[in-house]
RNA sequence: GCCGAAAUGGUGAAAUUGGUAGACACAAGGGACUUAAAAUCCCUUGACCGUAAGGUCGUGCGGGUUCAAGUCCCGCUUUCGGCACCA
């Protein structure tokens, strides 16, 4: 064995024609409109379900070995809910605008809707071959007219009422997308679909108030059986804060600033009040003789990246603006100044600055040698470093002698007597920038007359059609693609019929996605975005899986959608998700050299057994885990599994891996492992007797026990631990030359959701004519699956001794004197003397001794 | 720095409520079949000591609770994911 991976792999040997099998059961499933779902009333509401993958983007590349997993998962849990009765929506669909397609275009010229459609249709292929059982009939895709045409209906919804508005301020901006971005799409200051780093710009954006659900998204999060990691990043997103807003009056000026704090009960150690460069008071607070330093600095700050602002290297700049502010507490005079590391985006724009208690404003103070105060007693000196526990208040006039959170309930008391501040909230959440200055998106429905404002396109005009464009490059200057169409652009008015222009940006990647589960319920309705029957009889999605790449941005936008639906009226849900769960990644074996650097695995050669040496300079290297890419050639293709080991293989052994949640590497050595475990499954029944007698007491045992396992493992998604009880039956089945028929019928019920073609094919041998989709799950019996006999242990000390096979329900009385008379046993007592002893029925006899 | 998840054999992993650690599978070794190989079937396989019986150690590290800890508590280390001047 030469290669360490899959490359090359050996291709199975053996008769079981998964090809065939697969090839006519898809045929048949399809041809029979095996799970086409309809609103059968006659089915209570607790057996109805809707089960949904997240939608993929069809990107070029095709299918990855990602997807499949929640996918396959999903229809195992699919197909086992039906066998027990359930009516299952289990739909699936395209996320089919988006950038890729339109980066394609301006390279080749080839118009996104051509490349987008290949690649769905690619898609489509590539997900049919696993045998899903989506009803197929429900199919989306959010770049098509008739799904987009709803998508802008909802966005004169939000319009309507209020929820969307025109912003002038500065956004985030992608120089390579020529694009803005939206706050979430940031990560570590650079765009998280390309990697450059993100500049400020100011253009006009559509942008959507979805702070003014920041509670509900919040408070809501209690409601859904989400995973906690993703719960508690979406808390961290909203960000909550309650504290207070102070408001200082200008010494000499007729000004009041206003800040907000977490800290109140620090008020009497602040020592310096600080702005943001963006501050509107800026102008106005600067004196004369700091006018040139102070442009100086706005200038330089305005020129800096937000990477460069918020980046880890933070030495703290600033510039004295030359007023001064009053403490309301004490009538102190304290200096305002500027500086970039207040963030005009957040709170007030402004804080007051308390040194001795707050890092950022100690580092600030230390390097302008501003004073600080010590107003909380601390266990380290304040002029060394910041103090950020609690303590008794000192310095702090009627706060003296307090604890946190008492002394700022006190001058939260104080503050709002005296009218100087009140109880604040603040959210680190920000509006949605909802623009983007692209052609492949949703155009936006609203046009701009000079009279009127800016108006909605009528309803009954929608959709609004993305124009045919000569050129789909960006101008990069803030516009799309749209603006170069005049006789696009210019329209009448809807409200008087003059002159007007429409909107030119289009909607980002997320609108369509924010949705698409309603869409499903009633995919063909053209009165209304969703039937209120069908979305009564199916909502909330009941499980939803998918990556947790998604756990702010779409599930976030998605909720929000949801909500704002919800108090208009629209959808009878307050949440669109009740359950969510994220599917690890499946990532793969890299190698690693000594320095950490990876090796692209046709460079790795495997010498000797679990030895992986570099073929270019012989270097031992590590075999480490890491995510397939391109560059370390260790991407698995599903096609090519599928046509070397068959869709029942690919299905099976990504459930086999580990638990659904957790990220694992892929093994093709694992893959054939269950491509055998398939194998002897067909040869079971191809090779022995089925016969109709009963079975044996204990094959019946094993069959109710398995049964057991796999119900209960199947419905909790712990798939893996079911196909090894599975696996368990087989191997007991292979001892022998013949086996009942009822023994054969169950496992080939169970096998059916997780590898459907093979069970069918089983099923249809047996004699069987309707299809095992239509079957229901077995059943079995508790008391058949109870052990007679146990295995006793004797513990001397809580250490295994002993071990004796028991009749099941022996008294403890008994099993103790039975450990007792125990010849090993009797040697470990010997000379000790008895301290206590330990009966667990059935279980152990733990005697400790001395 | 903060938040979250995790760490078990050579590998992927099991272990309902604290009660026999390592099910199932991969890899490895041995055997059967074969002219041979592949495929298949059977056996062995946590480490160490021992001819054996058996013993000692063992679930990231250090403590603790308990008759008994992979599981509970305290403190740490490492890895992964997220956030990061949010006052």
């Amino acid at each position: 064995m030469t290669e360490p991976l899959c490359k090359g792999m050996i291709a199975p040997m053996s008769k079981y024609p998964f090809h065939e099998i697969e090839t006519k059961w898809q045929r048949y499933w399809e041809e029979n409109q095996s799970f086409a779902v309809t609103e059968d009333e006659s089915v209570p509401q607790e057996k109805r379900m809707y089960v949904l993958d997240m939608f993929p983007y069809p990107s070029g590349a095709g299918l990855h070995v990602g997807h499949p997993e929640g996918y396959t998962a999903t229809d195992i849990y699919c197909r086992y809910l039906r066998m027990n009765g359930y009516n299952v929506l289990h739909p699936m669909g395209f996320d089919s605008f988006g950038l890729p397609a339109e980066n394609y275009a301006i390279k080749t010229g080839t118009h996104p809707k051509v490349t987008t459609e290949k690649n769905i249709e690619n898609f489509r292929k590539q997900i049919k071959s696993l045998g899903f059982s989506y009803d197929w009939n429900r199919e989306v895709s959010t770049h098509s007219s008739d799904y987009y045409r709803w998508t802008q209906w909802i966005f004169l919804q939000l319009f309507r009422k209020g929820l969307a508005y025109e912003s002038h301020t500065p956004i985030n901006w992608c120089d390579n997308c020529k694009t803005g971005l939206a706050n979430e799409e940031v990560k570590d200051g650079k765009c998280e679909r390309c990697g450059t780093v993100v500049v400020r710009k100011n253009i006009r954006q559509w942008v959507l108030k979805i702070t003014e659900y920041a509670d509900k998204l919040l408070s809501d999060l209690d409601t859904l059986e989400w995973p906690e990691s993703v719960k508690a990043m979406q808390q961290n997103w909203i960000g909550r804060s309650e504290g207070a807003s102070v408001v200082f009056t200008v010494d000499g000026l007729d000004a009041e600033l206003e800040v907000y704090t977490t800290r109140p009960d620090t008020l009497f150690g602040a020592t310096y009040m600080v702005v943001a460069p963006e501050h509107p008071l800026v102008a106005q607070l600067t004196t004369k003789e700091q006018e040139s330093a102070v442009n100086a600095y706005l200038d330089a700050s305005a020129r800096k990246s937000d990477l460069e602002r918020t980046d880890l290297a933070k030495d703290k700049t600033g510039v004295f603006s030359g007023s001064y502010a009053i403490n309301p507490v004490n009538q102190k005079k304290i200096p305002i100044w500027i500086a970039d590391y207040v963030l005009i985006s957040y709170g007030t724009g402004a804080i007051m600055a308390v040194p001795a208690h707050d890092t950022r404003d100690w580092e600030f103070a230390k390097k302008f040698d501003l004073p600080i105060i010590e107003v909380l007693k601390s266990e380290i000196n304040v002029q060394e470093a910041a103090w950020t526990e609690d303590g008794i208040h000192v310095n702090s006039s009627f706060l003296d002698g307090l604890n946190k959170e008492d002394a700022i309930k006190a001058m939260l008391a104080w503050l709002e007597d005296k009218k100087v501040g009140t109880k604040a909230i603040n959210y680190k959440l920000r509006d949605w920038i909802f623009s983007r200055q692209r052609y492949w998106g949703e155009p936006i429905p609203l046009v701009h007359c000079p009279k009127c404002g800016t108006v909605e396109v009528p309803e009954d005009q929608l959709p609004l059609l993305l124009p045919e464009v000569t050129s789909y490059e960006p101008s990069g200057t803030g516009e799309s693609p749209l603006a170069k169409i005049d006789e696009w652009v210019n329209t009448t008015c809807p409200v008087c019929g003059g002159k007007a222009k429409r909107e030119t940006n289009t909607m980002p990647q997320w609108a369509g996605s924010c949705w698409y589960y309603l869409r499903y319920l009633d995919p063909k309705n053209s009165e209304a975005f969703v039937s209120k029957e069908k979305e009564q009889y199916w909502m909330p999605v009941d499980l939803y899986v998918g990556g947790a790449e998604h756990a702010v941005l779409h599930l976030l936008y998605a909720r929000f959608w949801h909500k704002v639906l919800f108090d208009l009226g629209l959808v009878s849900t307050a949440e669109p998700f009740k359950r969510l769960v994220n599917q690890g990644m499946i990532t793969s074996f890299a190698f690693q050299r000594k320095d950490k650097s990876l090796v692209p695995t046709d460079m790795v050669e495997e010498t000797e057994p679990d030895v992986f040496v570099e073929k270019a300079t012989g270097e031992v290297l590590e075999r480490v885990v890491a995510k397939m890419s391109k560059s370390l050639k260790n991407v698995i293709n599903p096609d090519e599994i599928i046509s070397e080991y068959g869709a029942d293989s690919m299905r099976m052994y990504e459930m086999f891996m580990g638990p659904l949640e957790v990220s694992k590497p892929w093994a093709t050595t694992g893959l054939n492992g269950i491509y055998r475990f398939l194998d002897r499954v067909w040869r079971l029944y191809e090779e022995r007797v089925i016969t109709d007698e009963a079975p044996s007491k204990e094959l019946n045992k094993l069959l109710h026990k398995t049964i057991k396992k796999v119900t209960y493992d199947t419905s909790s998604l712990n798939f893996n631990t079911a196909i090894s009880q599975m696996m368990v039956m087989v191997n007991e089945l292979y001892k022998t030359e013949e086996f009942p028929k009822a023994v054969a019928e169950a496992l080939v019920k169970m096998l059916g959701p997780y590898v459907p073609h093979l069970a069918e094919e089983l099923w249809q041998q047996m004699g069987n004519t309707e299809s095992l989709t239509k079957i229901s799950w077995p059943t079995y019996e508790e008391k058949f699956t109870v052990d007679e006999e146990v295995e006793l242990v004797f513990q001397i000390n809580g250490k295994v001794r002993a071990k004796e096979t028991v009749a099941k329900g022996m008294d403890k009385a008994a099993a103790l004197e039975m450990a007792k008379q125990n010849e090993k046993i009797i040697g470990w007592l010997e000379g000790k003397t008895i301290v206590k002893e330990i009966v667990v029925p059935d279980k152990l006899v733990n005697i400790v001794v001395r």
